[in-house]
DNA sequence: ACAGGATATTGCGCATACGCAACACTAGTC
DNA sequence: GACTAGTGTTGCGTATGCGCAATATCCTGT
């Protein structure tokens, strides 16, 4: 039996924390602002005033979870949501300008050390690519499975 | 810029959180165990006796975190903890026999779905070896840092 | 219109995750 | 033997993550 404890699961869930704890002792250490935090910003920041349910989609977050998480970040004033015009069940969630502010700053300091440092390990483009699909690779046979499903 | 939706860190996490979620959806509803507890016991199963430090580092959790989940498992009956004869500060954790029960069943369950869905996803041993280097690649420069420092 | 099904969000409960401080014990030094 | 660092664990507060049920709203077929 190969060993678990070095089995690509394993490995996998090392890589993420490490990422995740990286991310967050800085961002929280520095701004107050957690790394999923973080993400949500930066998302905002790339497409604004989209609703909760695309924010799950595009970073793989739980509705309710999300919900919690920008119900929080409307607390603090980095968003604003509103009922969606054309879908009376949607929210959308816009940046505020202090949010908008925030995200510039979180994205200079991040670019200058952890997410530098990420950018810097595929050592070629062609690297890239494998590393890439090798990820993709595994969310769809993770997904592709009974009881699973995706994140919707 | 490059998009973030599209890069390193997001995919990391989406393959992570989509094998953490298919682990937890399979174990949850067929045997009421959570993904982190089945790596728990499978840690154990390869090596009983250990310390919860020990524990930590084999699987890159907090001494914490790793503290609630044995007392969790121990409430349960699928592990005991005993103060370690040599040093008085240290839990060394065990498995009973029910947990090591358990942990087979486990351990086949998990073989048979998305544990051999993982295994399948690198497409030769060199391709196997390119990832995990990349993966603890990751590890490395993540670690390497201020305010980061590993898991103790 | 209206019923019935689908979808976006919320609320609740539980299980991680982690920083921080406290505590217990060890080990090394004097 | 006391002093001092260092290490393993616990306790606490907060933030995710997810399943489940409830709610509000949309949409389709009739």
């Amino acid at each position: 039996m190969a060993e678990f404890a070095k089995s690509l699961g394993i490995r996998l869930r090392r890589a993420y924390q490490s990422l995740h704890r990286r991310a967050n002792g800085e961002l929280r250490s520095q701004f107050g602002v957690t790394a999923d935090q973080f993400v949500v910003l930066s998302l905002l920041a790339e497409r604004d005033g989209i609703s909760q349910q695309d924010l799950c989609s595009r970073c793989y977050s739980d509705p309710s979870t999300m919900g919690a998480l920008v119900r929080l970040m409307e607390g603090k004033r980095w968003v604003r949501r509103t009922v969606d015009p054309g879908d009376g069940r949607a929210r959308l969630v816009h940046l505020t300008p202090a949010g908008r502010d925030l995200q510039a700053k979180l994205w200079q300091a991040a670019g200058e050390s952890f997410h530098r440092d990420l950018w810097g390990i595929p050592r070629s483009a062609q690297e890239e690519r494998k590393i890439f699909d090798l990820l993709d690779r595994i969310v769809a046979a993770m997904e592709r499975a009974p009881g699973s499903g995706g994140n919707r």
